[in-house]
DNA sequence: CTGATACTTAAGCAACTGCTTGTCTATTGC
DNA sequence: GCAATAGACAAGCAGTTGCTTAAGTATCAG
C-alpha cells in the first residue's frame, strides 16, 4: 500500500517541475520513447532520463525497454488520486461556507429568541 | 498574472511537503494564528514559519498581523487551480480513450472496406 | 563485422530545502 | 515598569535537486 502519504508527496514533488509536467502532458496524448520525450526539451537526454526517474517513482509513469527503445506510458490512477486529496479539501471547504452561511441565517432571522439550543 | 506556470510550480512544491498539506487541512477548517498551527507539529515555530512561508508564496495561505499574533487563512482559489490542471489531463487522457474505442469499434465492424478515409 | 542508434551509468557541482539554535523586537496582562 | 507571550530574523548545516559532461552497453541496419 506504500503509505499514501509518502505517495502524495512524491506526486507533488513529481508535479512541481514545469520539465516534468511538460512530459505528463505529452504521454497523455500517448505513449512516448526516452529520445521522442527529451526531443523538445532544452536539457541532455540524461537529464531528461532522470525526470523520468522522478516520474516512475511517483507512480504517475511507467515503462518498458524492448529492444533498445524504453516505451513510457501515464498511469492515469495516480494522477485522480491527487485530484481526490485537492478535492476533499475544497469540499470541506465549501461545507464550511455552507454551515457559516446557516449560521448567518439564523442570527438574522432571530431578533425574537436570542438563544439557540447549544 | 504571474507566469501561471510559476505559480503551478510553486502549488505544486508547496503541497509536496506533508507538514504543509496538515497546514493546509488545519486551515481549511478556519483560520489559526501561527501557533496554533505550530502546536500539533513536532518541530520549532521557525521551521512552522518558513513552512507558513512556502505556503504564502504559492499563493494557497494569506495572512495578517493583528497586535502579536499572525492570523492565516487559506486562499481556495489556488487549490482550485492545481486541480484544474490535473483534472484538465484526466479529461484530455479521457478523450484519447474514447477516440481508441471509436476506432475499435470502426475496426471490427468494416471487413468489406479496408481503407478509411485519412 | 561495423557503425549508428538508444539509451545507461557515474561523477561532479551549484543551488535549494528543511531543519536547527540563538538572538532580537513588538504586544499584552498585571 | 516587568515578565510572559507571539512572532521575526539570521546564520549554519546536512541532505536533496537539477543539471552537466564523459564514458559505457546493448541493439539494429547494412
Amino acid at each position: 500500500m506504500l503509505n499514501h502519504e509518502v505517495r502524495l508527496d512524491r506526486v507533488f514533488q513529481a508535479l512541481a517541475d514545469p520539465t516534468r509536467r511538460a512530459m505528463v502532458e505529452r504521454l497523455i496524448r500517448g505513449p512516448a520513447s526516452v529520445s521522442e520525450l527529451a526531443k523538445p526539451l532544452p536539457m541532455s537526454l540524461p537529464a531528461v532520463v532522470q525526470h523520468l526517474q522522478v516520474l516512475e517513482a511517483s507512480g504517475l509513469v511507467r515503462s518498458e525497454k524492448v529492444g533498445r527503445v524504453r516505451t513510457c506510458h501515464i498511469q492515469p490512477g495516480v494522477l485522480r488520486a491527487a485530484e481526490a486529496w485537492i478535492g476533499g479539501q475544497r469540499t470541506t471547504w465549501e461545507r464550511r461556507l455552507d454551515r457559516l452561511g446557516d449560521l448567518l441565517a439564523e442570527d438574522s432571522q432571530d431578533s425574537e429568541d436570542s438563544e439557540e439550543k447549544e
